[in-house]
DNA sequence: AATACTACCTGCGTGC
DNA sequence: TGCACGCAGGTAGTAT
């Protein structure tokens, strides 16, 4: 479901409904969404844990537990919800979080592709997903020197390229297509192809529409009651993500839709024009 | 090392 | 109605 401005609001609904709760149990229905370590060990060692916090990095939530850090990646289509125990269990719930005063923190997940992993305190960024994630896409953590300085060396399309996490953590299948049609680039024009201009601009887009879509509370496409951080209402202000077959909002030319590099890719014909030999 | 493709899952809409 | 197929806000593993 989320890319980096959904997860900051599950964040921070996190943060408001569960920190300073106290585990008193954990059952797992789907063990595979346990990545390590095993279902049993991961239920066991959690009995007892305080919640002390909820950090974020990337698309990756971080629990600040007494004991331990819990990461937790939502993928496609994870999601928590905060319930009273006698609340009854939904379809798709594969995992829950018992709290000493009765309540609850379920997560669920039609896909099952979300991920939990527990490792001991304060050493989330040993975690491989973690590790391999580029900066944060603020102005003070990404820098653009060292985005035009990646960009060079690397000859695959822009697209597949910003949705590896590695020149800049955040964007997903949204956000990407929202940042290039914003910066008038071609999802597919080769990375070392770009523009000292084109790059400063893309640098500045991809800032700018994640910190908008933070603000908004993210963007939500299927409506899922109850989950928390579904009352994001970007999806008002997006320009291209779903809007094939309407005008583009610069031009007016017919918004396209395509498949790069096996992802659905909105774009403008007239606005984002591939280049051949450039840079 | 960089790149490309596939697996992981379920549900929904479309077309025959 | 039934069924096959493509598609969905992501990443890790594998092969080249």
């Amino acid at each position: 479901m989320p890319e980096l401005p959904e997860v900051e609001t599950v964040r921070k609904g996190l943060e408001h409904l569960v920190k300073g709760k106290k585990i008193k149990d954990v059952a797992i229905f789907w063990p595979k969404i346990i990545e390590s370590p095993n279902s049993e060990d991961f239920k066991t060692q959690l009995v007892g844990e305080e919640i002390l916090d909820i950090d974020r990095r990337g698309k990756y939530l971080i629990f600040k537990l007494t004991h331990f850090d819990m990461i937790s990646h939502l993928r496609m289509e994870g999601k928590f919800e905060y319930h009273k125990g006698s609340d009854p269990v939904m379809k798709h719930t594969h995992v829950i979080f018992k709290f000493s005063d009765e309540t609850e923190l379920r997560y669920l997940d039609v896909r099952k592709f979300g991920r939990f992993v527990l490792v001991p305190k304060d050493t989330s960024q040993i975690y491989k997903g973690l590790q391999k994630l580029g900066p944060e896409p603020t102005e003070e953590a990404f820098l653009l020197k060292g985005f035009e300085q990646e960009l060079k060396k690397r000859k695959k399309p822009i697209k597949p390229l910003l949705l590896d996490q590695t020149l800049v953590t955040g964007l997903g299948n949204i956000y990407v297509d929202e940042s290039l049609f914003r910066a008038g680039i071609h999802p597919e024009q080769e990375a070392n192809t770009l523009t000292k201009k084109e790059i400063a601009l893309l640098h500045r887009e991809i800032i700018a529409v994640l910190g908008e879509a933070v603000e908004a509370g993210g963007t939500t496409i299927r409506t899922y009651q109850n989950a928390l951080g579904d009352a994001g209402n970007f999806q008002v202000s997006l320009m291209v993500y779903g809007q094939n077959g309407e005008s583009c909002p610069k031009c007016g030319a017919e918004i396209l839709k395509k498949k790069v590099a096996q992802r659905g890719t909105h774009y403008c014909p007239h606005c984002q024009i591939y280049r051949v030999r450039r840079g």
